[in-house]
DNA sequence: AATGTGCACAACCGCAATTTG
DNA sequence: GCAAATTGCGGTTGTGCACAT
């Protein structure tokens, strides 16, 4: 009974990787390219893992790879993000050039958490209520409680309204917003000035194409550019069937949507999130 | 100097989604 | 259409280091 394990424990090194270690992966990764990850611990003589290979390639090996000193514009855009998206660490890593989802992950909870929630340490409150002194329980993400069951509080469906991010499945999107900042914000991008609307591309529903141009504004955009590329399930934002095709096409039904980011939290947070925007006035949702 | 405590981060685990045969 | 395999993700844990006592 039970679930399988992903690859046999005996016989296999466990803990922190050894220089050795990486070269091998690295080798092996370069030679042959990424993927099939079960089967490469034992092609490249690895006594690992292969999800263990996998981590380490894509946490710590992988080219590209920027390691601490997050600067002030990544933490705002962090932080920005985790308010519109929640836990959703791969989406947030996704905007942060070089950055990966773990070290984000391990920067919220062990920094952000702490300015978020007026200097009191996460592990501080966690230990108000943990038996533990050492190991504290987990942050409380934005839209969960702490009072359930781990295996509940995975994965979880129904957020608390206030701030909720939203998730789900269904269609997939690819949308390129510029972040507008508020004055005095760094995090400044190369397509705010006049171009100030939404590109969008979809998948799996009838959408308009991006142009050429656009296509290319993807390609080769800088590493330091931080504007938001989301690249999101639309169900998985509680997306909103009055606006599917209007988002395709880049515009809100009633034309106003400007791809700025009081539009884009708008849409994220939906009913509720943001009653007062004009957006979301004589609007009907429909979450699906 | 020895010990305790908190922090940061790498790594692991289990589950769900996706792909493959 | 289905089951198995693979991949991806988020939560959690282990461990080493720095600092305080």
């Amino acid at each position: 009974m039970g679930r399988k394990p992903c690859c046999p424990k005996e016989g296999l090194n466990r803990g922190a990787w050894t220089a050795m270690e990486d070269d091998i992966l690295v080798s092996y990764i370069e030679k042959h390219g990424e993927g099939k990850w079960g089967s490469l611990p034992k092609r490249a003589g690895l006594k690992r893992c292969g999800k263990s290979c996998r981590l380490r390639w894509l946490n710590y090996l992988r080219p590209g790879i920027k390691r601490g000193n997050i600067s002030d514009d990544e933490e705002e855009l962090i932080i920005r993000l985790h308010r519109l998206l929640g836990n959703r660490w791969s989406l947030i890593a996704g905007r942060l050039p070089g950055r990966t989802d773990n070290e984000i992950k391990n920067y919220w909870n062990t920094t952000l958490c702490k300015k978020m929630r007026g200097e009191v340490s996460c592990r501080s409150r966690e230990h108000q209520a943990s038996a533990s002194p050492k190991r504290r329980p987990f942050l409380e993400p934005i839209g969960t409680t702490s009072d359930a069951a781990p295996e509940a509080t995975a994965r979880r469906q129904s957020p608390e309204p206030e701030a909720s991010p939203v998730r789900t499945k269904a269609l997939r999107c690819t949308t390129r917003l510029p972040v507008v900042q508020p004055a005095g914000h760094g995090c400044p991008t190369k397509t705010e000035a006049g171009d100030d609307h939404i590109h969008a591309e979809q998948t799996g529903v009838k959408a308009a194409p991006a142009t050429e141009v656009q296509q290319e504004q993807r390609d080769y955009l800088p590493e330091d550019d931080l504007s938001l590329d989301l690249d999101f399930d639309m169900g998985e934002l509680g997306f909103l069937s009055p606006w599917r095709g209007a988002i395709a096409d880049g515009v809100a039904p009633d034309g106003q949507f400007g791809g700025g980011e009081a539009d884009l939290e708008a849409l994220l947070l939906g009913p509720g999130g943001d009653d007062d925007h004009p957006l979301l006035e004589d609007m009907e949702f429909a979450w699906f």
